[in-house]
DNA sequence: TTGTATGCGTTATCAA
DNA sequence: TTGATAACGCATACAA
């Protein structure tokens, strides 16, 4: 590969100084037509390509690059709001630099590190599990942040739990709440235990997880199994608290041995079906609650392998839902809508508009298809 | 955002000359302990990130990105594929930058240019559907371009048929074909009617989807639907190439009605499930070769609503293939091979290794589960 | 409308 | 080992 023609051999091709030569790049109107015609042909005879690294690194100018921090692109959650953050960003001139962690805390700080020296005009990302908030108060020095899917929180965050049962009932509001951060009051809402001030953008995890395990408990399930990922994930965490609001409330008291029925050592949908399968000739459980949509592959994995089905409800919507008889009734989060109001905040953030840095809170919607019946 | 310090801030603050700092960033072992743990407390005290794009202007530095272009985010295959490139390309300390043209070639050519003037070091991409050679020969006069998936064909490119059917028996060999392209000879080769020297990784369609086809007839198949999306795309072409093989050898003669039975409208799963729910009762069609996942999903989806099923092969393996009664049988690609053997071959070019661009063809599985069967 | 000179943050040369 | 100085490719005062 030939070193790259500059500016400054198209001005000599063109017979012009190098300034016209950027106007022109540039788009500038006021050219003379005979220059701009020879400045456009050398480009094409020397196939001359715009440096925007080098034009980034005068002040005031920026590259217009967005760096995108997921947990797991392989996972279509993942890939799905990767995809609506891409297409307001590049609505709005914006190239998105899309990277995943594959969940490990090491590796988050690399590419959030790696993206801020490439200079990135902000970034979007997932928090990792148990990476503490270091990582968020440096990069949020540097530049524009916004966290998504997962607040920010110090590594020593433990699963919340008793928590006051106020007006949240389940069902998830048929809009979003967005609540400004104090950094004060470190209780009652949804960024309890943070103490960085990050634009955050999560789904109601609660809610939808209480919404999903009442709907069992409705339909004459006695002992619902919590079937989902390690509780280091917030948003597991966040279902498990939902998931407790709904048994406490179905069966009248704390239920000593309710623990038995949460198993969160599911990571993969194999995982989760051995756990299914090894579960379903007991008796000990009579429904099932999937934290996720790989627990919730596995469980239907384990049912067609055993042959027996239990009334489930699974958390997340995955493609093949309605392809299973009876088609699977879920917990979907507005993915695209969690992309779009990430997207918004981080360009509002770029353009100046100084607001307070939020927590929105994405309703959930139960969808009914048919599986949590028995 | 105050605008960030730079090394000339933490030369002054540590009372160091610029090129001292300049030696400790980038891991220089020849300074003075103590000088370098002045320059470390500024850094930290200031905040200071290393910018990475002033640094890739100089002239043999590079800032180890590179641009992938893949045509949708959303389908699993894509971002399977994106998340087995990005492994390969990070062990050797790159950063991948993906993006998504959603099969528009006006904006596939937008992201070209754009990760070019972006100064990438490498590109991998997804030719576009008709968008012909142009922007392959632009882009590879600028920088390593490696093709994935497709290979660049001239706009004028039509589905090739009637090809000698020598060696290929439809099953796939063992291993990877890699073949040195001869611009000179046109045919033959699976690069027949490509014209410009690009390295190629591509799957071997025709031969997995005559594998299909014939395992369709095998089980008693007397007329199969071919159902895919438009045969712009090269890898729709190829598949119909191969399903056409599997056909002609079925009935011994060129079945002269056999058109009325491809089908490549099916632009998504629900557009494949009207199509399969129409033809389910007229009798026309006794076997589904589907030729992308989304087809087969459609399928399955007009199989469940119509409560009749046909023997079905799928072309791409999909989570939910297993989860369905009988498990969905399909022709597997290895995307993460694709993946890997396509960074492998871009690093070998950024490395200098002078080898001739080839295309490679990766072997498919045909993986039966039940579902071919009627 | 066009050109000159200067600076952006970093690295390389070369002398100290 | 360290430092002054000159690039790198581009854009912007400012002057012409």
């Amino acid at each position: 590969m030939p070193k790259p023609p500059t500016m400054k051999d198209v001005a000599a091709a063109a017979g012009v100084s190098l300034k016209t030569v950027s106007r022109h790049v540039n788009g500038a109107t006021n050219i003379d037509p005979e220059l701009a015609g020879r400045i456009a042909a050398a480009i094409v005879t020397l196939g001359y390509r715009h440096n925007l690294a080098a034009a980034s690194i005068r002040p005031g100018r920026s590259a217009k690059v967005i760096g995108l921090v997921i947990s797991d692109l392989a996972n279509p959650y993942w890939s799905a709001l990767a995809r609506s953050v891409e297409r307001v960003l590049s609505e709005n001139g914006y190239l998105l630099m899309t990277v995943s962690s594959e969940e490990d805390a090491e590796r988050h700080r690399l590419l959030v590190d790696r993206l801020i020296a490439q200079r990135v005009d902000g970034l979007i990302a997932a928090p990792p599990r148990r990476d503490g908030l270091d990582w968020a108060v440096s990069a949020s020095a540097a530049l524009p942040l916004v966290a998504i899917d997962r607040p920010v929180l110090p590594s020593s965050a433990r699963p919340r739990d008793e928590e006051p049962e106020g007006d949240s009932d389940g069902v998830g509001g048929e809009s979003a709440r967005r609540v400004t951060i104090d950094s004060e009051s470190t209780n009652g809402s949804p960024t309890a235990g943070s103490s960085v001030a990050v634009e955050t953008v999560l789904a109601d995890n609660a809610g939808g997880a209480e919404a999903a395990t009442r709907e069992l408990f409705a339909q004459g399930a006695r002992r619902v199994l919590f079937l989902g990922d390690s509780l280091e994930l917030y948003t597991m965490r966040e279902r498990l608290v939902g998931y407790r609001r709904a048994v406490r409330r179905a069966s009248g008291d704390p239920v000593d041995d309710d623990r038995a029925l949460v198993v969160t050592s599911a990571h993969t949908a194999a995982e989760a079906a051995d756990i299914v399968g090894a579960l379903l000739g007991s008796g000990q459980v009579d429904a099932v609650f999937a934290a996720n949509n790989r627990s919730s592959i596995g469980a239907l994995e384990a049912f067609t392998r055993a042959g027996i089905r239990l009334p489930l409800i699974g958390y997340d919507d995955f493609e093949s839902a309605t392809l299973v008889r009876p088609a699977v009734s879920v917990v979907a989060q507005d993915v695209a809508l969690m992309g779009e109001t990430a997207a918004r905040a981080l360009l509002a953030r770029l353009a100046g508009t100084p607001t307070d840095p939020a927590v929105t809170v994405l309703p959930t919607q139960l969808i009914l298809r048919g599986s949590e019946r028995p």
